[in-house]
DNA sequence: TTGTAGGCGTTATCAA
DNA sequence: TTGATAACGCCTACAA
């Protein structure tokens, strides 16, 4: 592969004028110009990205760290983030934690080992004490998990008051004995959401039911396995939140096959507002989170940090929710014809 | 950020003896060893990975070329990806096409300006020809795509198998006038895809009706539409033949909108048996392919490739698919109970 | 077993 | 307006 030298030795000029063309700066003559782009083009010569790394102590690159990509609600997130990076310059490394505290250590080291510029979060394993330190390597912006006593910026909804909304929402439609299902017991979206369940029952002089039992779910997977264990154990249960559209498909999926009625018998509310809410039958009513402003948002607060150094102060950046109604938790029979 | 020198100084030996500690090597006595782990420890070190990557002329980086992530056909495809990656200890940087030649390009050129050592297609928006250019700067590996010409590894199924046992298994299901909805119309996988289709037509004695109408159709947006384009311009068609689940899903959920019966008034057969399939209903017959084996496979050619070298040499890497049979094609009358 | 020194390809400083 | 030279941080002949 051609260097600078190749160039710079075939047009008989210096490095430095060619590396002047190369980043458009003033003095160089036009001729010079002219001959070191020749030079450049008949040598097929590109600037080599490691040693301009290594040279400006720049990476324009970024990490996301997620639990995994397929899920819906951080492959939203991503793709957007994606865009904006690129429309800025940077590439964006994927790092899926799949959960495990020692793979996001892992992959919070690619600041320290200056393999990225900055980080941006998208959920939170290990205690933030331990992510703290590695805001000495680099900025990082947290999305979606609010750490209050985070000196970094923060992206998100207001969980809380969306979960009341979603909660209140399900207790007007009739619901007086809810499953609260949301994964991810130690998160701080879980413990917001918690909060504003809570209090929306509380208002309604609801007592909660025991949740332990529910507060691995995530997937799928989870909603399909929550629905049986429902019905054995809570069979009086007649609402039901889940932290997810995917969660809420599941359980809605073997509750049509038991016969049992969504949402004649059971009330179901999902969250994000993802395309599989939209196309089950019955449909879920869910919470919109606008994930591509927040995703943007994500980028630019960490790009702007990078570019121009940062402080470290916590920063809330709050988006708009919304609830979106649909079947399964309408209780007049405006049902989707079969 | 403290360098080798820092460490070495600290330590008071030379940068050499801290190299060899820190890569693991011999001809360092135990003394030495333990005073340079502690200096590294005492003072934070972390290998600068920019300084490396200079010296090394690697990355440990590749780069993943696709439409759009938020296809689930492309995430579940990155998702193992990313795992067999780590595993190797590489790093995968996300690249967004969607579907413009320019882009491709942009992202081809991280190859050139040696910012990752390989690159994995999923897709292909340039012509080969433009493509293969870039090989001369590192290796690339076609995932899906099989373009036949191609001096690389690729890895696919047989995808005219698949649409022919797809569009056989519609007509043995009673459909006798079948639309090809399939996104990407200059891709190696639609033209693939169209001759198992054709074969099966042709052999069961049914002629094709027209399909340019429907050739641009990817995801659940597509589906929506195309129900409609067909209850008004081929309302006789009784077979439908979806490139993947989502887009099935789509035409489904307006079919019974519609109050058109699936299976009933018409078959609809979907590909990848991604989670939408089992869940709509009727849930969706379609064909399943070995995402984690395909995506493992893909990093473990191109990850060897770099580390080995290679050869331009055409190289093909077949895996099987599965016909999931499900409520969609079944005439038989063992619907899920609603 | 340890250390010296050169170079990977760029860019920035300074002098001409 | 141009060019010589010194870093950026690391690894590795080669010498001791």
């Amino acid at each position: 592969m051609a260097t600078i030298e190749d160039v710079a030795k075939f047009a008989g000029l210096s490095r430095t004028t060619v590396s002047r063309v190369i980043n458009d700066q003033p003095y160089v003559s036009e001729d010079k110009r002219v001959r070191v782009e020749d030079a450049m083009k008949a040598l097929g010569y590109v600037p080599n990205s490691s040693a301009r790394r290594l040279r400006s102590q720049k990476t324009e690159t970024i990490a996301v760290l997620l639990p995994r990509i397929t899920n819906p609600f951080f492959n939203h997130l991503i793709e957007s983030m994606e865009m904006k990076a690129s429309e800025w310059g940077y590439q964006v490394i994927i790092c899926q934690t799949h959960n495990l505290p020692d793979k996001e250590r892992d992959y919070l080291e690619l600041l320290r080992k200056k393999q990225v510029d900055g980080i941006i979060m998208t959920s939170l394993e290990n205690e933030w004490e331990v992510v703290e330190e590695y805001l000495q390597s680099g900025p990082i912006v947290l999305c979606n998990e609010n750490v209050s006593t985070a000196p970094v910026p923060v992206v998100h909804i207001d969980q809380e008051k969306a979960a009341y909304e979603a909660t209140i929402h399900l207790i007007e439609n009739g619901a007086s004995e809810i499953a609260f299902l949301q994964g991810g017991h130690d998160s701080y979206v879980f413990r917001d959401r918690e909060k504003g369940f809570l209090k929306a029952l509380n208002e309604r002089g609801i007592s909660p039911i025991e949740t332990e039992l529910f507060s691995s779910a995530v997937d799928v997977k989870s909603g399909r396995e929550l629905f049986h264990q429902i019905q054995a154990h809570y069979p009086s249960i007649n609402g039901v939140f889940a932290g997810s559209d995917e969660m809420a498909a599941g359980f809605i999926y073997e509750a049509v096959k038991a016969g049992v009625k969504v949402p004649e018998d059971i009330l179901v509310i999902g969250f994000d507002n993802q395309a599989i809410s939209m196309l089950m039958n019955p449909s879920i009513t869910t919470i919109e989170q606008p994930f591509q402003k927040m995703a943007g948002r994500c980028v630019e607060l960490l790009v702007q940090q990078v570019e121009q150094g940062y402080n470290l102060k916590h920063e809330e950046h709050v988006f708009p929710h919304r609830l979106q109604s649909r079947v399964s938790t309408s209780r007049q029979t405006n049902l989707v014809p079969l």
